[in-house]
DNA sequence: CTGAAAGCGCTAACAG
DNA sequence: CTGTTAGCGCTTTCAG
């Protein structure tokens, strides 16, 4: 038997009414606490239903000091790659009961202030990537908000969770090295993000270590249109590169675009590679390296839940690891080819 | 010069003191009031700046009776379809300076609760698909929350924005009719959301259009997988299907992926067609359905905006045009095709 | 222009 | 076991 309540809500005053308690009983029993005979608790719990009460959320948080809820705040959700961390820490965050809200700072100016304002609506938050400087992190953190970091660099002694970049890259250097590419282009913009950033540091490496020349660098956004223009551009040049490393998959298929429609065959006469692993890499045959996604999410949502239970518990940083995926966009002649 | 204030947050009370004044002309001066003094007004502003004060927004909340944030749920982010959605009411919402919440309610069978959990911490939500069912819908909007839904058929009065599947799954039965393909099978659930369940019964009634037998269908999950693993079956039959016509456009890469395991050329031997136009589906030549996905997420965080600040307004319902895109897995005679 | 004080809805001592 | 009461931090009358 609900009772329509129309639009003011039911707080616990009514509810105590009706079931001749206080309040302090109520919340007791609503709460499950011991301390209610067994008798009350059934009365308390029929007037709650009839009246279709729900605590307030608010009332409560400000009572109890804490929110319930988390933070994730990422650069931009555009690509499956944020999509993926994101659904993770949510599923997560909320089978631990917490809720969860979302900032993408884009690249706005005021960036700083979106996140400290949703700093005040969560016990704990998680920072990604290219979004905000690390001042305001330790700000935040300062102010007792638990933070972990998402594929950035340790700030202070924060937690921090990245994907392994350089090191693959590297191997990816070697992979380009082996089928005989000299004239390496990267495209992204290292100073876009730390993952940018580590990509390109490896690929240096990986080149040097081969005795190649160090790869150009195109500083591009990370979609498929930038990735199409820039190769464009590039493919009009003399000499031609013939390996472009792209900081992303978008980038690769969008590079993809442009070589084709210059009627050049991928990987004949220009090699390719991405990174993310993204569904559209898979049926373009890219080579790229895939990331672990949603254990970033998830993991986050799991450190964040256990340091606010602990705040004293021990500092932890990791590394997951990431994994080439060789397909053919770089040349055919590599064992072990995947479909 | 900023105070490290450690944990304990710096209250109202404080920067008054600091201030010399009371608490309520710290509330005023700090929103922008016109009835505090030129000099006052500085004082505080000083004394909050250097105890780097920010107003609690559970107090505020608390004593505004408004959360200032909005809620979406969806029912999962896999797949480029739901973070597109949700990527855009972030965007616009946030620029109109509300935080928000975001609940994937996966198929659990707690949705419900997490759904009301989430309706005590937001002024408004948008609710996509299939999520929770018209009961729970209309319960909330009953308790005075303003609620948009997103890609599922009007409940109530309520304001709604869906995408056109029907129509342009007439149209696409017509184009795979007019490819000459007889024996149609509907990859997909029709009872798994009203989006597929629009898709499946405009490809029945085009196809009666033409005189053709209903599709078979095989309620399936909307991912690659499920896709591959139906086609797979699918193909061991006698007489073979010679057209897919897939629920989204993961489904459709899976059938490719099965189509070409079991050797047969697309749209050669087997025509296939996807819903979505995600990236992958662009390379795989996929013919699909284009869908507004970022518009009907601002939109709906337009429109629960303007909700919310103007209760009495006309409810709205619109239903956003799709766009048939023709590629080659239908089959290459087609005049309109596009890279 | 400014301050005092009454809430907003709930939790958690503290007394019985 | 249960009720009283003091906050939690802020906004907003209501009086000066």
């Amino acid at each position: 038997m609900k009772a329509l309540t129309g639009v003011k809500p039911v707080t616990i005053y009514e509810v105590a009414r009706r079931a001749g308690v206080s309040i302090a009983t109520v919340s007791r029993a609503l709460r499950g606490s011991e301390l209610v005979a067994a008798e009350t608790l059934a009365r308390v719990r029929a007037a709650a239903d009839e009246l279709d009460f729900r605590p307030s959320r608010l009332g409560r948080s400000l009572a109890e000091g804490r929110h319930a809820a988390n933070g994730i705040v990422f650069p931009d959700l555009v690509g499956p790659y944020y999509a993926e961390v994101v659904l993770a820490y949510e599923e997560v965050a909320s089978d631990l009961g917490r809720s969860v809200l979302i900032l993408a700072t884009h690249r706005r100016r005021d960036a700083v202030d979106r996140v400290l304002e949703l700093a005040q609506r969560v016990d704990g938050m998680a920072i990604m990537g290219n979004t905000v400087d690390d001042d305001t992190v330790e700000r935040i953190a300062a102010a007792g908000i638990p933070v972990v970091l998402l594929a950035r660099p340790p700030v202070g002694d924060l937690d921090t969770i990245r994907t392994r970049n350089e090191e693959t890259a590297v191997e990816l250097a070697q992979h380009i090295v082996h089928h005989g590419h000299r004239r390496v282009v990267f495209l992204g913009d290292p100073d876009a993000s730390p993952d940018v950033a580590g990509r390109y540091l490896g690929l240096s490496r990986g080149l040097r270590l081969a005795r190649r020349a160090r790869p150009a660098v195109v500083p591009i956004e990370l979609d498929v249109e930038a990735g199409e223009a820039a190769t464009r551009r590039l493919l009009a040049r003399q000499p031609r590169p013939d390996a472009l490393v792209c900081a992303n998959d978008e980038v690769a298929l969008g590079a993809h675009l442009a070589a084709e429609e210059a009627g050049l065959r991928v990987p004949t006469d220009l090699a390719i590679t991405g990174w993310d692993d993204i569904l559209g890499a898979r049926f373009a045959g890219l080579t790229t390296v895939r990331q672990p996604m949603r254990d970033l999410g998830a993991t986050a949502a799991r450190w964040l839940h256990e340091r606010l239970e602990d705040p004293a518990r021990p500092v932890r940083q990791q590394v997951l690891p990431t994994q080439l995926v060789v397909r053919r966009s770089c040349g055919i002649h590599h064992p072990e080819v995947e479909r």
